[in-house]
Order: C-alpha cells, then structure tokens, then sequence
DNA sequence: TCAGTAACTGACAGATCTGTCAGTTACTAG
DNA sequence: CTAGTAACTGACAGATCTGTCAGTTACTGA
C-alpha cells in the first residue's frame, strides 16, 4: 500500500502535517476521538455515516502505523477493539481544534446567515 | 471542473474546512501568503518548487472562486498578477499556522532524532 | 445445524487528483 | 523579424484515492 507523497521543498512545516492529516477522512477520526477520548470500530461507523467499512478499516489502519492511534484488541465474541489517541496523536489537538473551530464559524454564518435561504435544508 | 465532495454527516465542522483547504497544495499556499501578503504567479512558483504549472494555475483559481483570494491583474506587458488572501482567506490563520506549528515541531523532533523518537513512523 | 455478530481483508473498478506537454497573448529588446 | 517574457489554458494520461463486493474468523443463541 502505497502512501501519499509531499516531497515538497525541504520541511516545509505545513506539509510536514499534512502529511498525517490529509486526506477525506483522517482529520475527522481525530476529531471524534478527540471528542470521546475511545473508539471502537463500530463506533466509527456510526460517526461518520458517510464512510465505507474499507476506508474506515485502511484510514484507522494508517492512523496506527503513523502512531496516532493504538488500537486494543479484545480477544472475546464478538470480537472488540478499541482506539484511543496516542500522546503523539494528542499533540495535533491544536490543529484538530482550529479546524473545528472554523468549520463551526463558517457553519453558523452559512446557516445562520440572512433570511436568504430559509427554506433550504 | 467538478470538485472533491464532502458530503458526510450534516454540518462536521472538520469537514467544512476541509472543503477549502484540503489537498496537496492550498494550505501550502495560503501558507506562504500568510508569511509574504502578496504572491505572483512566478512568486509561488519559486517558492512551491515541487508544483507544476498547471496545479499552480488551478489551486489558484480554486481559491479565488472560494473566496479566500483575491486577483489583482496588471494590463502590463509582460502581464503582472498578484494574489491575496481575502478577509475570508486570513480567518483561516489559526488553522494554518497551527497547521505550521505543529509542522515545524514535528520536524525539528526529526532531524534532531535519536531514538526519542518511538512514536513517529 | 444455522443464522447472526464485530471487525476486519483482498480484489477490483470507477472517480478524482496531479503532472506533462503544447499552445496562447501581447508586448519589448536585439 | 525573431526570441523572450509572465501568466496562463486545454487536452490528455498516469497516479492515487475511494467505494463496492465478497469473503474470513471464532464464537453465541435458537
């Protein structure tokens, strides 16, 4: 499984984060976890409605193998695991939450806005 | 030019930032016009020496019709444009910089590495 | 015995993203 | 008259990403 390059000009900060945050999902699974500190796989699931069992499974994968995330498996039936953030994992709260942040301002002042679009939605 | 789709749950406030910034290269550049104000085209391309033209050209436009940027063209010859961020653009300083924080400490814990380093790749 | 369950994994295909190449414009310096 | 310039644009192709589908494991409860 090949991983994204950002090959970039020499550590270029910005792409240095990207690195581990970007694509469609990532950000957000840290975002929940931030949220509720654990995680199981079907938690996921239900959190973010949009995604496919594969990209969850290959997203929390990744997450692992970076080291954002451990994952404990509980040897019962059905079977169980749990994903918490790791400390390394934790220092991206700062980026997790601006992200956060901004999309709640941006929400309200869409949603909010005038009485332009009353009806929609 | 259709555009990548975030569509999940309603209203992820991580996800509507996405919307803007996601990619290999927006948060890069608007990155770099945190830093320098103003960027011509021939400026970025000095200063993201691994894009292409045409990813240049593109991102560009992109941010532009997003709102984050403004295009200011010169009816010179040769032809002079200059790129800035928008009010809309510079809301998005705290994710960035965040982005870059989190970036050059990340960096610095690298090539600095001994073996410190257990949680990283 | 059989269906049901959680948490996956592999193969594959279509969508999306990114880069390469060639071409454009309107002028100026040689 | 030609080459050079900045800032592009369109067409196309290959890389990468994401989703769909089917299948796996090791139980449990009916």
């Amino acid at each position: 499984m090949e991983r994204k390059k950002y090959d970039c000009a020499v550590g270029c900060p910005v792409e240095s984060t990207l690195q581990f945050v970007a694509g469609k999902w990532k950000s957000v699974i840290l975002y929940r976890l931030f949220q509720e500190r654990v995680g199981r796989y079907s938690d996921f699931k239900r959190w973010l409605p949009g995604i496919s069992e594969r990209m969850l499974a290959r997203q929390l994968h990744e997450l692992v193998l970076d080291g954002l995330l451990t994952k404990k498996v509980y040897v019962e039936m059905p079977p169980r695991t749990e994903y918490r953030l790791t400390p390394f994992g934790q220092s991206l709260w700062p980026v997790i939450t601006a992200m956060a942040a901004w999309g709640q301002h941006y929400n309200q002042s869409q949603t909010g806005a005038t009485s332009a679009d009353a009806s929609a939605k």
